[in-house]
DNA sequence: CTTTTTGCAAATGATTTGCATTAAC
DNA sequence: GTTAATGCAAATCATTTGCAAAAAG
């Protein structure tokens, strides 16, 4: 599901058995507001303005049901932090070694070949993406 | 530096005004000696059959050494660990969200395009990888 | 009403830090 | 001899778990 209506997110809840919370509602759209990557804290932080006691445990619950659902992307970052994104287009990423920051990068990579070779050895490969190490213009200085 | 010799190693360290010692002398083999990833605690098991009683903390330290010397990539996994790859030849990675396993993947991308974009924008591209983010043959069953 | 979902408090697991001691140079 | 590096124990931080109370269907 990449749905862009609340509604089919409601019903793509009820489809699997699941109910339709406030909360889920709450992460849902907060999740799909954002243009960049967050974290759960950045995440739980923007939920509490509407509904002000979301716990951070509910925020994790939701963020993976949402990256089972294929609505959100989970992204390993340095620091041991894991970052979401809500993006649906194809992107990459830029990630600092120096501060951790993640940026993203508007780039054409062809990762075809790579997702055959993937699948061909009964890896169930589901997208790629291209993570650009490096140092930032802050920490690059 | 990603130079063969450990007496080349030696010599890194004290032009950076370092000491050379045991315990970076084991993990710099120990990490050479791979071929896949390994995770901090994999590798102090490693080094410990040859040093008995060296600590976890060092094991941290030393490979965040050996990655600002380009001897080693930290590569963060899904379940908030870091993996440490010796790997000097440019490939790439399958990594399954379920069980956070990660593969190498044997496969040539064309990156020059996105690290140009990159460059361009400020940012110090140091290398790119793609990651493969899918389900390997255990979890999709 | 039944079963899922929540919030809270406590647990876990990877990595880091403080500090006295040891060992390179 | 000096100063950097080590090992240990304790701290930290992101994430998870257990469980009783609340609420969705």
């Amino acid at each position: 599901m990449s749905s862009v209506t609340e509604g089919a997110f409601v019903q793509a809840l009820h489809e699997r058995g699941l109910r339709a919370t406030p909360q889920r509602l709450i992460v849902y759209r907060v999740v799909r507001r954002l243009d960049d990557h967050a974290t759960a804290e950045q995440l739980l932080a923007a939920a509490a303005r509407e509904l002000p006691n979301v716990s951070l445990p509910t925020i994790y619950a939701t963020l993976d049901l949402l990256e089972e659902m294929g609505a959100v992307r989970k992204v390993p970052a340095f620091g041991g932090t894991m970052l979401y994104d809500a993006r649906g287009d194809a992107h990459h990423h830029m990630v600092c070694r120096g501060c951790g920051t993640v940026r993203d990068l508007e780039a054409d990579v062809d990762d075809r070949t790579a997702m055959a070779i993937a699948s061909s050895q009964g890896f169930r490969a589901e997208r790629a993406q291209l993570t650009i190490q490096g140092l930032c213009t802050n920490c690059a200085g």
